[in-house]
RNA sequence: GCCUUUGUAGCUCAGUUGGUAGAGCAGAGGACUGAAAAUCCUCGUGUCGUUGGUUCGAUUCCGACCGAAGGCA
């Protein structure tokens, strides 16, 4: 069980500059953890860090699982935590320390826990189901999962489409249903010992200053046009790098559906209700330790408070 | 200046043939294990512009006043 450190929080709370100072203070390597940034080309809508971003009084932090994989095809939980984990481990055996820096709470989760991922999607099945859910209702769907797995059923929402389905795919899939597998790889040790910092503001107003004028400076450094040249490049709309928020939005617009300020305001609203399931994540989880800024990031303090919390 | 329309939740608006009102969005809280920047659940008291009148009772009807939009001069 390797140790690591994890830098979380709501988007636009300054994780990539302590991520930096923490790696050169600490002598690590940063191991990104956001399910849009590691797409090519995505850059200035995920606030990917620059490489004027990566170094600090001339030395270059490592930065690791970023641009890992094309916007064009799909990516997920399980591929990232194999892939993640490989990284760290790579990390550990040079005697450095994994930092993982990023947003994407179940990417962290899934990462540090050690569980096993049921299998993955089976295409025709998917389609099947999808279809039934459509023409039936999730009621009907509910129903005969209860049939096989009556407590996933009660736990689930009629209306919470991908988890219905999913919950019936895995008892097709393996013969096992979802609480069984739940049960079961819960019971695997953690794979991690971590130790996770997750930054914010105090004021929730003062996030969302933030966040507003984060966009409008993503705005400024031309995403428009990052979100054309994706689009040129046959990324297709439905696809899962184009569920990006500031992506899909601008790309509406692109295609004369919505107009480029509606597009902005709306990429706003939505950049604010993600960082509020961000804060909702990881506020009911134990063992968090909490940075909550005043004004403007004090990554002295944060480092400090860091220094301690880390794993030995 | 006159005429018309309008003033209800932070915003956009419903509504009450007179018994103090409800949607969407915003906002808040929560869920979450192969799409997670995704997906889903829960939460709605506000001087119904102000002020008189009619009435057992007015946000609803009538008058005046104030604000907004449009039109005529």
């Amino acid at each position: 069980m390797s140790k690591l450190l994890v830098i979380t929080g709501p988007t636009a709370t300054g994780k990539t500059e302590l991520g930096v100072r923490a790696a050169l203070a600490l002598g690590g390597e940063v191991v990104s953890a956001d399910s849009m940034q590691i797409y090519r080309g995505m850059d200035i809508g995920t606030a990917k860090p620059t490489t004027d971003e990566t170094r600090r009084d001339g030395i270059a932090v490592p930065h690791h699982m970023l641009d890992v994989a094309e916007p064009t095809e799909p990516y997920s939980v399980s591929r990232y935590v194999a892939e993640a984990t490989a990284v760290i481990d790579d990390i550990t055996a040079r005697g450095k320390l994994p930092i993982v820096v990023g947003g994407t709470g179940l990417y962290i989760d899934a990462l540090i826990a050690g569980r096993d991922f049921a299998p993955a999607h089976d295409g025709e099945l998917l389609r099947e189901l999808e279809a039934r859910y459509d023409a039936l209702g999730g009621e009907a769907l509910l129903r005969e999962l209860s049939a096989f797995d009556p407590d996933s059923a009660a736990r689930l929402h009629a209306n919470d489409k991908s988890r219905v389905i999913r919950a019936i795919e895995i008892y097709r899939l393996t013969g096992e249903t979802m609480t069984r597998h739940d049960a079961r790889t819960r019971e695997a040790p953690p794979r991690h010992e971590a130790a996770i910092l997750a930054l914010s503001y105090a004021e929730r107003a003062r996030l969302y200053e933030r966040i507003d004028a984060r966009v409008d400076a993503m705005m400024a450094a031309g995403l428009a046009r990052e979100v054309q040249t994706l689009l040129d490049g046959g990324v297709p709309r439905g696809g899962t790098a184009m569920q990006a928020i500031g992506y899909k939005e601008l790309a509406d617009a692109i295609n004369g559906e919505t107009d480029t300020d509606a597009a902005v305001a709306l990429i706003k609203r939505r950049s604010r209700n993600y960082a509020k399931r961000q804060l909702t994540w990881w506020r009911v989880k134990p063992n968090v330790t909490w940075q909550l800024w005043e004004n403007t990031p004090n990554f002295d303090v944060a480092l400090r408070v860091l220094t301690e919390i880390a794993p030995v």
